[in-house]
DNA sequence: GGCCTTCTCCACCTTTCGATGGATGCGGCG
DNA sequence: CGCCGCATCCATCGAAAGGTGGAGAAGGCC
């Protein structure tokens, strides 16, 4: 159909997975790789100069911006590239955000090279792409939406569970102390718990949020 | 001075981390990879049917055995490679257990092309290789000699992550919550935090406490 | 347009937690 | 024996966290 190629960028923090994707990918004749980004930044930057189908995209990047916030400004401008999301991690936070964010497809890194290049050929023709891991997850999600807690309510919990204080977690999203208390108030009573430790305990029993 | 080139095994779960090391690597005209185990068992039987200098061993497997049991494994036969550990995570069990295990070195995945080729090169003539962070860890962990809460500081910190409050776990432990609030001083001063949530968090990280 | 949820923010008050600075008894070690 | 670390206990005070009861803006849904 497509005779042109599509056009990749890559962004990842480690130098050896991205050569480890133009390996894999530039063994398909119908893919080009047009760039890589060792920053969430620098994607942001090269997927707004070039001219790309799909952004492989990591979520976990060292330090600065996350992956799922390079997602939402790329994805947010007009006639954007797909974006594919290709990480390790598979909690319920890292894959809503994802999604949330605009994202395509969300693959983990362990699938298999010609799975990979399925999954991108699905994003560049505007399908999503999800592993069957993740699409099970979601699949889970929607038929038990027991705890229900919305995604800024995780991303609190999150922190609260890395150890730090309301202040620090305040500073952090950029609301106030008031703001992230009441998120609070709201996880407690979801969780059946009144505690922030609880909270953490049971969210963590739960698979709600990682480590 | 070595003609012969370093003859290397990848072992890694990841099939695109291991053709990103073999397209890394294989650019160093002495260096041949040899051989790619996608599991820890796979690594143990290569290293031992091959000729093998260099193992670069991924701690994390998906499932079966792990890294650092095959580096154990690998490592305890008469002649073996070194063991060089590449992994994502830098947590004070994990290096500890790799280093027990006789690993050579110790690298992160974000290492840069050229480090990790000297790092490769470095482990090969059996001198140990380990990352400025990694090196960093260590220098603290001997400066600061473990972590060594008490068995009684232990259990508090425990239940603590549980999510229990003072006044539930005085009772548990049948104590009163000042001597609760005794054991958590200490346990903070050892752990260089200030909050419990923050000492469940690294606690969980150096693996003092389950999860 | 209403209805609902989410996210944001505020004020007031109570409880819990953490910080400080003690004290006692016990057991190991030089 | 004295010294030290551990475990136990205590009181007090300020800071942090939690409880209650709001409110407004944004977006999806009927």
């Amino acid at each position: 159909m497509t005779s042109v190629p599509v056009r990749l960028l890559l962004a990842d923090d480690h130098p050896v997975v991205r050569a480890g994707l133009r390996a894999v990918l530039e063994g398909e004749p119908d893919f080009e790789v047009v760039a890589e980004a060792p920053t969430a930044e620098r994607a942001v930057e090269l997927a707004a100069e070039l001219d790309v189908d799909v952004v492989l995209m990591d979520l976990q990047f060292g330090s600065g911006m996350g992956g799922s916030q390079a997602t939402a400004v790329i994805t947010a401008r007009p006639g954007a590239p797909r974006v594919l999301v290709l990480t390790t991690y598979d909690t319920d936070v890292d894959i809503l955000a994802a999604i949330e964010a605009g994202a395509t497809g969300y693959l983990l890194k362990d699938t298999p090279p010609d799975e990979l290049a399925d999954a991108v050929r699905t994003a560049a023709a505007g399908k999503s792409a999800l592993a069957p891991e993740i699409a099970q997850r979601l699949m889970d999600r929607v038929r038990r939406p027991a705890v229900m807690l919305s995604l800024r309510e995780i991303e609190v919990l999150q922190l609260v569970a890395e150890g730090l204080s309301n202040q620090q977690i305040s500073e952090r999203l950029f609301l106030s102390q008031a703001t992230v208390k009441s998120h609070l108030v709201h996880i407690y009573a979801k969780l059946g718990v009144d505690s922030r430790t609880a909270a953490v305990a049971t969210a963590t029993a739960s698979g709600l949020i990682r480590r």
